[in-house]
RNA sequence: UCCUCGGUAGCUCAGAGGCAGAGCAAGCGGCUGUUAACCGCUGGGUCGUAGGUUCGAAUCCUACCCGGGGAGCCA
C-alpha cells in the first residue's frame, strides 16, 4: 500500500491511495478531492476528460467521509496540501458517505464532543493524537533505555490508597473495591524487586471538576527508584520532559503547525536547566511587590489590548456595508475573533483582582491554588520544579526533610503557559517505625497498609519517584486549552458516551 | 456543592414585547486550477422543558433540565 505520507518516494509514478474524502470542490469539468488516508492528506485533481464515463460519474457522487480507492499519477505541486498533489486516471467507491455531520465550518463544544467519534478524523484531532502517540513512545524509549522495568499496577483496590480524594467506587464480589487513583505504592514495591520501574496506566479520580485540567480517567506514568533521593528525582524528571520535549520538537514538525503550536517556548524547555525553588522561596515570590507590580502590569495590558480591538472593530465595520461578499464573511470572522477575545480580557479583568489578593495573602502552609501557580511560573519560559513543602498538606508517606522537620521531601514541577502541575513526586519514607506513626497519624487502617510496611521491614532503602499526568502533558506540547482534546475519549463530569 | 455565562433550522449565530432571520450544510443549476472555492434558485423551526404576566412572549418573571467557564480538589 502507498500512504499519503510516503508520496515524495513516488513522484511521476502511478498510485493507488484508499481513504475518505475529507473536503471537495467542483466546477464543469474538474474535480478537486481532498483525500484523507490518515496518514494525511492530499488533493485528487479528476479532469473529466482523463477518466472513463464511470469514474467521472462516481466523482460527482462523492460527499465528505465517502470512503474511495484513487488512482492516478503522482506529481508535486507547490499550491496542494503536503506539496502533491494527484492526476488521477481511476476512481473507485466504497461507500458514498451521506450529510457526515461535522462540515469544514464552526461546531460547538457540546456537539463536537457528542461526535467525537466522527471528530477524531478532524484535522486538528488528528495531530493532537498523533503528537499523544509520540509523547508514549518517547516515554517508554527514556525508560527503557536506562534499564528501567516498565509494570502494571492494578487498577482495582481494596482501600482508598491516600485517603484524600474521591475514588470511585465499585463492587468486587460482594466486596466494596475502588478504582485506583494511583499506582504509587504497587511501584514501590516492584521497586525493591527491579530497582527501577516504571508504571503506564489509567487513573480514576470521582472529583467533580469541570475544567480546562481534569478527567475522572486519565493516564499517569509514575517511576520509583531505589537509592534515589530527592535530588536525583529532580534531576531525573527534568531530564524525563526534556527528552519528551525535544522528540516531539524533532518527529512532530507538521503536527504542531497543524496545531498553530508556537515552538519557541517549547525550543527553550529543550534546553533543561529548570528554575528549582523551594516552597517556601515561592510564597515568597507571591506576596512581593514584584508579583503585585507584574499584576498591575497585567491590568495595564489587558485594557490597552481592548481598547485597540475594539477600534480594529469599528474600523472594519465601516467598511461592511460596500464590502464584497468574500470581505464581509473575513470581517464577520474577524468580528467574532474579537469578541470572543474581549469576552476572555474582561474574565481575566474579573479575575486577576482575585489572583491578586489570594497571591499577596498567601500564608505559609496553604496549598497554592491554579491561579498562584500561573503567576510562578510566568516569569519563565520553562518549568519549574518546586521542592520542600509544608508537610501537613502533603501524602503520608512522603520522607520529612531531616533539616526540618515541619517539611516534607516532596516535589512538583509547573508547566509553563498557565498548563498548571504536570509532575507530583517525592522521596519516600523508608523508615519502618516513621511510617508506621504517619499511618496512624493519618488515621488510616494499618491493616490494609501491612504489605506496604513490609517493605520497610525488610532491607528499606532510601528511594524516591513521582508520577506524570499525559493529558496535561499532551495539552501544553499542543497547546491545546482543555484537556478533553487529549485522549480519543475523554471522560469527565456528565461525560460518559461515545 | 457554590459562582458565572449560555440553550433559536442539521451546524454556527443574529433577533431582546408586535410577520421566525442570515451564513454554512442539504437538493437543483452554472463555472477548466479550486484549496473553509465561488455564483443563482429551492426546501428546512416543539425558539431547552413546564408554568406565569400580557390583547400579544423566542423576548419579561418563576422553577426545573442540559451545556460552557471558574472555585474547592487534583495530574
Amino acid at each position: 500500500m502507498v500512504y499519503i505520507t510516503n508520496l515524495s518516494d513516488h513522484v511521476d509514478e502511478e498510485v493507488t491511495l484508499k481513504g475518505w474524502v475529507y473536503n471537495y470542490r467542483s466546477s464543469k469539468n474538474l474535480y478537486f478531492v481532498e483525500l484523507r488516508d490518515g496518514s494525511g492528506i492530499c488533493q485528487c485533481v479528476v479532469a473529466k476528460d482523463a477518466v472513463s464515463d464511470d469514474a467521472w460519474e462516481a466523482a460527482e457522487a462523492l460527499r465528505q467521509e465517502s470512503s474511495v480507492e484513487i488512482t492516478g499519477k503522482v506529481v508535486e505541486d507547490e499550491r496542494s496540501i503536503g506539496g502533491h498533489e494527484l492526476q488521477v486516471t481511476d476512481l473507485n467507491i466504497f461507500q458514498v458517505a451521506e450529510d457526515y455531520p461535522i462540515t469544514p465550518k464552526d461546531h460547538g463544544v457540546e456537539f463536537l464532543m457528542e461526535n467525537r467519534h466522527l471528530w477524531l478524523r478532524s484535522r486538528r484531532q488528528w495531530a493532537a493524537m498523533r503528537v499523544r502517540n509520540e509523547i508514549i513512545y518517547a516515554i517508554h524509549t527514556f525508560f527503557q533505555e536506562r534499564g528501567f522495568v516498565q509494570m502494571d499496577a492494578p487498577i482495582f483496590t481494596g482501600n482508598a490508597a491516600e485517603g484524600t480524594t474521591n475514588l470511585f467506587e465499585t463492587e468486587y464480589f460482594e466486596e466494596e473495591a475502588y478504582l485506583t487513583q494511583s499506582g504509587q505504592l504497587y511501584g514501590e514495591a516492584m521497586a525493591m524487586a527491579h530497582g527501577l520501574i516504571y508504571t503506564f496506566g489509567p487513573t480514576f479520580r470521582a472529583e467533580k471538576s469541570k475544567t480546562r485540567r481534569h478527567l475522572t480517567e486519565f493516564w499517569m506514568i509514575e517511576p520509583e527508584m531505589a537509592f534515589y533521593d530527592l535530588d536525583m528525582d529532580m534531576d531525573l524528571a527534568e531530564d524525563f520532559i526534556t527528552f519528551i520535549v525535544n522528540r516531539v520538537l524533532d518527529r512532530c514538525p507538521k503536527e504542531l503547525d497543524i496545531l498553530d503550536r508556537d515552538t519557541s517556548k517549547l525550543c527553550k524547555t529543550a534546553e533543561g536547566g529548570f528554575p528549582r525553588i523551594s516552597y517556601s522561596e515561592a510564597v515568597e515570590q507571591l506576596r512581593s511587590d514584584e508579583m503585585a507590580e507584574m499584576l498591575d502590569q497585567m491590568v495595564e495590558d489587558r485594557k490597552q489590548e481592548a481598547e485597540e480591538l475594539k477600534e480594529e472593530r469599528e474600523e472594519i465595520k465601516k467598511e461592511h456595508g460596500q464590502a464584497k461578499k468574500w470581505r464581509k464573511a473575513q470581517i464577520d470572522q474577524r468580528v467574532k475573533e474579537i469578541g470572543m477575545r474581549l469576552d476572555e480580557i474582561e474574565e481575566d479583568l474579573r479575575n486577576i483582582p482575585t489572583w491578586r489578593e489570594s497571591a499577596l495573602n498567601f500564608e505559609w502552609g496553604e496549598d497554592f491554588g491554579g491561579s498562584d501557580e500561573t503567576l510562578l511560573t510566568m516569569k519563565y519560559d520553562t518549568p519549574i520544579l518546586v521542592h520542600r513543602f509544608p508537610a501537613e498538606i502533603k501524602a503520608f508517606y512522603m520522607k520529612r526533610d531531616p533539616e526540618d522537620e515541619k517539611l516534607a521531601l516532596a516535589v512538583d514541577m509547573l508547566a509553563p503557559e498557565g498548563y498548571g502541575e504536570i509532575i507530583g513526586g517525592s522521596e519516600r519514607e523508608e523508615d519502618l517505625d516513621t511510617l508506621k506513626k504517619r499511618i496512624d497519624e493519618h488515621d488510616l487502617p494499618e491493616d490494609v497498609f501491612q504489605w506496604y510496611i513490609d517493605l520497610r521491614q525488610y532491607g528499606s532503602v532510601p528511594h524516591s519517584g513521582f508520577g506524570l499526568g499525559l493529558e496535561r502533558t499532551v495539552a501544553w506540547l499542543c497547546g491545546l486549552d482543555h484537556v478533553r482534546e487529549t485522549i480519543p475519549f475523554p471522560r469527565m463530569m456528565g461525560r460518559l458516551t461515545p
